[in-house]
RNA sequence: GCCCCUUUAGCCCAAUGGCAGAGGCAGACGACUUAAAAUCGUCACAGUGUGGGUUCGAGUCCCACAAGGGGCACCA
């Protein structure tokens, strides 16, 4: 049976001998209509195709793969699907670099990553793949925007937002880290635009609170970091009246309990209300605000956020009243304060409040101390104490600990009409326009008669025009707005003269539903069909990096909530399981062309086979944990994998021979191998699930070279257990060890079978003793053997008498049949 | 400054509160070989970051601290 060229392991000849015959045999199709098997799916985050993979990619496609190979051969209908998330800046900067269209540059690409998954023998369904630069897709999104817009979850407002100098477009608030542009490392700046916005905000409440429903399903950092981002808190919203003004001033705390600590407010010198404010003050005042409302204008976040930095701000000349106690509190325009949070206004209680404090430092201003923590008092120490503690100076609510001084005082401000419970998120809504071309169209035009106006459905996609004669480069505006024949069209609504929205869609707009288009990726009917999407969605398991924790996830999460109410998908969770892989570092850092520490995935594919590369990610070390390549040995892995090879081809006996006729040793050792193995895979512990494996080949090494022999039953059943469990790892050499096995190709479809549990029955077992918790003596003993006669053996020992010495014997803690412990006085 | 994670052999990493070692790398030795490589086999190496506590018994649970990594950070 055995081929007879074949007496070595060759890799590469494996890897050009099965490719072809897995193309023809197709084992991850998931579109059979009449497959009966229970449905899974398995999503890797899609690539943005910058280029061919690289070891990140190997690393994430290798985990994915253990995942979506192991339930096929659990007997499920995996849908394993890959597309690519291919609009967006690189392709646009390479095309300016390079003088190229993006298009060109995207597409080369696509089809290189493509070609080399392949060869990475990713088990994806080549028969649902998406691309979003294709119009196909994209006019989904743009679907999707019309449909959003009807409900008032797409809409467009002015407002200070972020911008990128450098990118030369706005960025979302989730694309600016530390200040500076994730992209890029740009300062961001700030800019009055009028843009396109998801109105995220709507579903801040659920997207915080279903986050409990994936506690244990997604790492327990991305639901902090999701937690953190969302950032709700609650408190009390009161009103003060301002002096010289009709309408009171709404300020939002968290501390309503804190009231009587107020001595002066501050408003965000941004803000509608600190240039009403001012107007209606003296002119030295309303020239002190305008020179610091400059000021704050010219500073970025990087300086607004440096935290030693001295307050600043300006005194407005008005005055509101405390409703409390009717105190005159000076009003002041400090930046802070920020105009998009809360109502953009604050009471400021400096001895509770660290930042309150130090502006009040800073400007002279009284401390008043309204909660007794049991520390240093805060208008002596200047040092605010923002504790738990007991009401004081606060008139009826002196002796009220915290909680009971919240609920009393907004309670007594809310029979006066003064005050209601209130609730703010950090989490502000998604900027989604993008002054850039390669992306996806905003379907609106602009009418000066009718306004916005939707492109109807029936003339969607609106298609990016030609980049031929286009001027790509970032110039504020976006580079369609040049494109006249496309930009100039007739308003859908009145006929007259219109233009189309010249800017295009950040692009996690495209990878916020995409997993639910791999359900159908070429229809043109619909965006996905909803009864596919019954049957397949949501995604069971997700993988991929945790750079993406917040915004990625964020948007598809909202998406998902979105399209439930729409009552498209009958899930309110897109991901029930989520697995972030770590990163692949060379000597400690991540690797980079400029460290000089950049290790290419191709030389390492070329030197060790696929299936080494593959082994070495899984095998490294808990796959959440990053690996460094200097860590491991790919050509360990590869030693390894000749070393199950050369075990298939030292099987001698027939296909079906009867393994209970096997060596039983043996035996177990297989049988207790698939007992381990399939909880150790749904657990993600792939790298002891590979020590398993390796146990086994060794064990089975053992037995063909010793007494039992290469035609023991045993034999085969083990190697054909070794063959199905490394295909997870390694499908080249598991799917060559099969053949060799004497089986038609398609070891990935072979069922792992379950455990033989009887076989694993012991009725001896190794007792220990332990004298105060250390073990004295050990000794065989019947499996069923009573607590007495467990006990009476260990008091028999010698060793165990020498231990105890004349001592007295406080308690013995028998656990039979396994352990002794006696404890002694003393 | 706040929160989270990690710390076990020279290295990467295992260990339902019950004998610290499953697996690998790097080593040493042996067999095979004229020799080497490959292969096969054997072996050594830590008492689990530090200090307390709970327990009959702690790598595992609790508290404090240290080091490394990550996240958040003027959000009222």
């Amino acid at each position: 049976m055995t081929d007879q060229n074949q007496t070595e392991y060759d890799i590469f000849s494996i890897q050009e001998k099965w490719l072809p015959i897995w193309d023809e045999l197709k084992p991850f199709n998931s579109g059979n209509a009449d497959d009966s098997r229970p449905t899974k799916y398995v999503l890797d985050m899609f690539p943005y195709p910058s280029g061919d993979l690289h070891m990140g990619h190997a690393e994430a496609y290798a985990l994915g793969d253990v995942i979506a190979r192991y339930w096929v051969q659990k007997g499920f209908n995996v849908m394993h699907p890959i597309g690519w998330d291919s609009f967006g800046l690189p392709a646009e900067n390479a095309a300016i670099k390079r003088g190229l269209d993006p298009k060109g540059w995207t597409y080369d690409n696509i089809a290189q990553q493509r070609s080399s998954m392949r060869r990475y023998a990713c088990s994806f369904d080549w028969d649902r793949v998406l691309i979003t630069s294709d119009p196909i897709y994209y006019r989904w999104n743009q679907w999707l925007f019309l449909e959003f817009y009807k409900r008032g979850l797409a809409y467009r407002k002015n407002s200070n937002v972020n911008w990128c100098p450098s990118c030369q477009t706005v960025l979302a608030n989730e694309q600016v880290v530390q200040g500076l542009c994730e992209r890029c490392d740009s300062v961001v700046t700030k800019k009055a635009l009028t843009q396109w916005y998801f109105k995220v905000t709507e579903y801040a409440d659920r997207l915080l609170d279903d986050l409990d429903t994936l506690e244990g399903n997604w790492p327990s950092k991305v639901l902090s970091m999701q937690r953190n981002w969302i950032g709700r808190s609650y408190g009390a919203e009161v009103e003060f009246e301002i002096e010289g003004r009709t309408e009171p001033v709404t300020v939002f705390t968290t501390r309503p309990d804190t009231l009587f600590g107020a001595t002066f407010m501050v408003v965000a010198p941004d803000s509608d209300l600190a240039a009403e404010l001012a107007s209606g003050a003296d002119a030295s005042v309303r020239a002190a605000f305008q020179d610091y409302l400059e000021q704050v204008k010219k500073s970025n976040d990087i300086e607004r956020l440096a935290t030693d930095r001295e307050k600043t701000g300006v005194f407005l000349g008005r005055f509101a009243i405390n409703p409390v106690n009717g105190a005159r509190l000076p009003i002041w325009a400090a930046d802070y304060v920020l105009s998009d949070y809360g109502t953009g206004a604050i009471m400021a209680v400096p001895a509770h409040d660290d930042r309150d404090m130090s502006f009040a430092v800073k400007f002279d201003l009284p401390v008043v101390t309204v909660v007794d923590t049991g520390e240093d008092d805060p208008a002596v120490t200047k040092v605010a104490t923002s504790g738990e503690g007991v009401l004081i100076a606060s008139g009826e609510f002196n002796g009220l600990a915290k909680a009971e001084a919240i609920q009393a005082i907004t309670d007594h401000l809310a029979n006066a009409g003064k005050a209601k419970v209130a609730k703010n998120f950090r989490l502000r809504d998604w900027l989604i326009s993008r002054q850039r071309y390669w992306g996806t169209p905003i379907p609106i035009i602009h009418c000066d008669v009718c306004g916005e106006v939707p492109v109807p459905a029936e003339q969607l996609p609106v298609e990016l025009p030609s980049a031929a004669g286009l001027d790509l480069k970032p110039k504020g505006s976006s580079p369609l707005g040049a494109a006249s024949d496309w930009l100039n069209v007739n308003c859908p609504s009145c006929g007259g003269d219109a233009r189309r929205d010249s800017d295009t869609m950040d692009t996690f707009v495209d990878s916020s539903w995409y997993f639910l288009r791999f359900l159908s990726p070429n229809s043109t009917d619909a965006a996905f069909p909803v009864d596919e999407a019954k049957r397949w969605a949501p995604v069971d398991q997700y993988v991929g990096g945790v750079t993406h924790a917040i915004l990625h996830l964020l948007y598809a999460r909202f998406f998902t909530k979105a399209l439930h109410d729409m009552g498209l998908v009958d899930f309110e969770e897109p991901f029930t399981r989520l697995l972030n892989q770590g990163m692949v570092l060379m000597n400690g850092s991540a690797m980079s062309k400029s460290r000089g520490n950049l290790v290419a995935l191709s030389e390492q594919l070329d030197e060790h086979g696929v299936d080494a590369v593959r082994l070495t990610m899984a095998f490294a070390g808990p796959p959440e944990e990053d690996i460094d390549w200097a860590d491991v040995s790919p050509s360990g892995s590869a030693k390894f994998l000749a070393r199950a090879w050369r075990a298939a081809n030292d099987v001698t006996s027939g296909v079906d021979v009867d393994f209970k006729a096997g060596n039983p040793a043996l035996r177990k050792a297989t049988h207790s191998f698939l007992r381990d193995f399939g909880p150790l895979i749904e657990g993600f512990k792939f790298n002891v699930g590979v020590a398993k494996v390796m146990e086994l080949v060794n064990a089975t090494r053992k037995a063909i070279d010793g007494d039992v022999g290469g035609a023991d039953p045993a034999v085969r059943e083990a190697v054909q257990t070794v063959a199905k469990a490394l295909s997870l790892f390694a499908p080249y050499t598991a799917e060559d060890m099969w053949q060799l096995l004497g089986h038609a190709p398609g070891v990935a479809l072979a069922m792992l079978p379950e455990a033989d549990l009887s076989l694993l029955v012991e009725n001896q077992v190794v007792a220990i003793v332990q004298v105060d918790g250390k073990l004295r003596d050990k000794f065989e003993v019947a499996t069923d053997i009573t607590k007495d006669e467990l006990q009476a053996l260990a008091f028999d020992s010698n060793a165990v008498k020498r231990a105890i010495g004349d001592r007295e014997i406080a308690a013995v803690i028998v656990r039979e049949p396994k352990l002794v412990n006696i404890a002694t006085m003393g």
